[in-house]
DNA sequence: TATCGTAG
């Protein structure tokens, strides 16, 4: 969810993408411009928070006093769309005397931030409905139709809500999203105490009271839940509180495929470990493998998929699962991820195997517990958390019974990691290129933590395509022979012909039924080195695919969560200046990853900021 | 134009 985004551009405004003209109203005609606080509520909620590029583009909220927007503007096309919505029968004008005010005044906020799908939904809904949400907005926000911001806009606007119970609710609603995600699954209600008392402005004594009201509440919805002293958000307080009760199961159900299997030793060297694992499985219904980066977690899966029938190879990222193997898939694909959750249900299969399970919040362990009989969870618990909430990986090796790889294979002449520090991004940027000129006819993979800035995945994709591609250009930015990753799963009547993860070459263009797609070339493991091995051999997803020009990215460089588990010759590890991301994004999980990717070595460049 | 990941 999006919040609230003010830019002023000389003589206009935008917000939210949408710009609006802005009109000078003299001071003596006494006329206060209707949406003048809420956009002063909106900067300095922007201004509290920091501008983090510092590119100086929202206006200072004093002196929005002399601005006004162009509203008849907006109450024409709210009119027009009210009307269109009577005429299809979908809207009751009956208001009594008092709210037809803040109906219009609830509708133009609404669509004066461009919130015309609420807007609609708004206004289809039964008048009773309407104004319990009039009567309290943050309603939109608990009950998940707006972000936070947008609703505090239009409660302050308002001038509402009249049942102060729920505000408390909505803020102490946001504060737990807001500490989930930075990985936080719960917090003290001490915490929620103090920064409810400042964000509100009140009384700690008050705000204590309201917390006891918050505690006797019925839990319904979308309301914090308090238990034990800790405040948690409601999905991740139940989700976890069954998945806790599932995890506690040992022993899985009678299915004897896994007891009577006799591993031949493959002379690896990895036979006892594997045997190990096995005795565990029969065992146990979850078992933990583990080990640090290069210790062969991978290869002991894959031989334990080949050993034990009907096994399900799934993993935490696209591009994780990709390199398990063709039938590997996303937990979440496995599983129906959508936007209330997992939709599915049972897997049909002996034994799910979950790789790169650091990555595993509640929601997404309770999943696969409901999945599978029995489930191996491999990861590495020094390796990256999930996205949003707590290392739930890091919890379950303390309980569950855990099998540990010790020897790393990755190196064969030990770890070698080459740091380079720059003080600036620039000169990091500078570094990267002459580096990369060295490693031009290698196996090399650039990964980087972001997605935006100078050494972002965009920016850097760009450049590395533009002084190692010079083919010709085949579809908007892509050209001939660019290496692309699929970033969505794509399937063919039903079936999966290119999973989201997979790496390939932009082989040229192709037209169906008008649509244009570029044409993918993949090659077996998906690892594909651009100059030699060509050969498209294989089933479909090994062979040739077309795919949606807005389902690919370059691959040249690639995230480090997206790159956790992968490895190749040599790889440049990019650290951007930690000042342009959140303080504590890049941490030593993240480190661990970006520099134990390169089998020969590993560059790592980072921006120091001075 | 998002801190990172997942889905259709």
């Amino acid at each position: 969810m999006q919040g609230l985004v003010v830019e002023r551009q000389n003589n206009k405004i935008r917000i939210n993408s949408r710009t609006w003209i802005i009109e000078k109203k003299e001071r003596e005609n006494n006329y206060t411009p209707p949406l003048v606080e809420s956009q002063a509520i909106a900067v300095k909620d922007k201004e509290k928070r920091g501008s983090k590029n510092g590119k100086g583009n929202l206006y200072l909220a004093g002196r929005t006093e002399i601005l006004s927007l162009n509203l008849e503007r907006i109450y024409r096309n709210v009119i027009k769309h009210t009307e269109k919505l009577k005429g299809e029968g979908k809207l009751e004008t009956s208001l009594t005397d008092n709210e037809p005010l803040l109906m219009k005044d609830t509708l133009v906020l609404l669509y004066y931030m461009g919130r015309k799908a609420v807007l609609k939904k708004f206004l289809s809904w039964k008048l009773k409905k309407q104004v319990k949400y009039l009567s309290n907005p943050y309603l939109f926000y608990l009950n998940k139709h707006l972000d936070f911001h947008s609703s505090k806009v239009i409660s302050m606007r308002t001038q509402t809500p009249m049942a102060p119970i729920l505000t408390v609710y909505a803020y102490a609603y946001h504060i737990l999203e807001e500490a989930y995600k930075n990985g936080r699954e719960s917090i003290t209600e001490n915490h929620l105490m103090f920064e409810l008392a400042e964000m509100l402005d009140m009384e700690e004594d008050k705000v204590e009271g309201e917390i006891e009201i918050m505690k006797a509440g019925k839990i319904s919805g979308n309301m914090p839940i308090f238990d034990g002293g800790y405040v948690y958000l409601p999905w991740v307080y139940f989700l976890r509180k069954s998945a806790l009760k599932m995890l506690a199961e040992v022993k899985p159900d009678s299915n004897g495929a896994v007891n009577e299997i006799v591993l031949p030793d493959n002379g690896n060297g990895d036979s006892k470990k594997a045997h190990e694992l096995l005795s565990q499985l029969a065992a146990n219904k979850y078992t933990i493998l583990t080990g640090g980066p290069g210790t062969g977690k991978t290869t002991l899966l894959e031989r334990i998929a080949g050993i034990i029938p009907n096994t399900q190879l799934s993993a935490l990222t696209g591009k994780a699962a990709q390199r398990l193997g063709e039938d590997a898939r996303t937990v979440h694909s496995l599983l129906g991820f959508g936007p209330r959750g997992f939709s599915k249900k049972e897997l049909d299969c002996n034994l799910l195997i979950v790789d790169e399970a650091s990555m595993m919040n509640w929601r997404t362990l309770h999943a696969v517990l409901l999945a599978s009989p029995r489930i191996i969870f491999s990861g590495d618990p020094e390796q990256l958390p999930p996205v949003g909430g707590e290392s739930v990986f890091k919890k379950m090796i303390e309980t569950l019974p855990v099998v540990k790889l010790d020897k790393t294979w990755r190196f064969k002449n030990g770890l070698c990691v080459e740091t380079i520090k720059k003080e600036t991004e620039k000169e990091v940027f500078v570094a990267l290129s002459n580096l990369l000129t060295a490693l031009k006819h290698k196996d090399f993979q650039v990964i980087t933590p972001i997605h935006g800035g100078l050494l972002g995945t965009r920016y850097l994709n760009t450049y590395i395509q533009g002084s190692f591609n010079p083919s010709p250009v085949i579809l908007d930015n892509l050209r001939y022979k660019d290496r692309v990753i699929v970033t969505r799963n794509i399937y063919l009547d039903g079936e999966l012909i290119a999973a989201n993860g997979q790496v390939g070459i932009a082989e040229g263009v192709d037209t169906v039924e008008g649509n244009i797609y570029v044409c993918v070339g993949f090659q077996r493991n998906g690892s594909y080195n651009g100059s030699h091995n060509s050969s498209h051999n294989g089933s479909q997803r090994n062979g040739r695919v077309l795919v949606d020009r807005k389902d690919l990215e370059l691959a040249y460089a690639l995230t480090v969560h997206k790159y956790q588990g992968s490895e190749c010759d040599y790889v440049v590890f990019i650290i951007p200046d930690r000042k342009k991301v959140r303080e504590d994004f890049i941490t030593d999980e993240m480190v661990l990853v970006g520099k134990t990717r390169g089998r020969m070595k590993t560059y790592v460049l980072e921006a120091t900021g001075g």
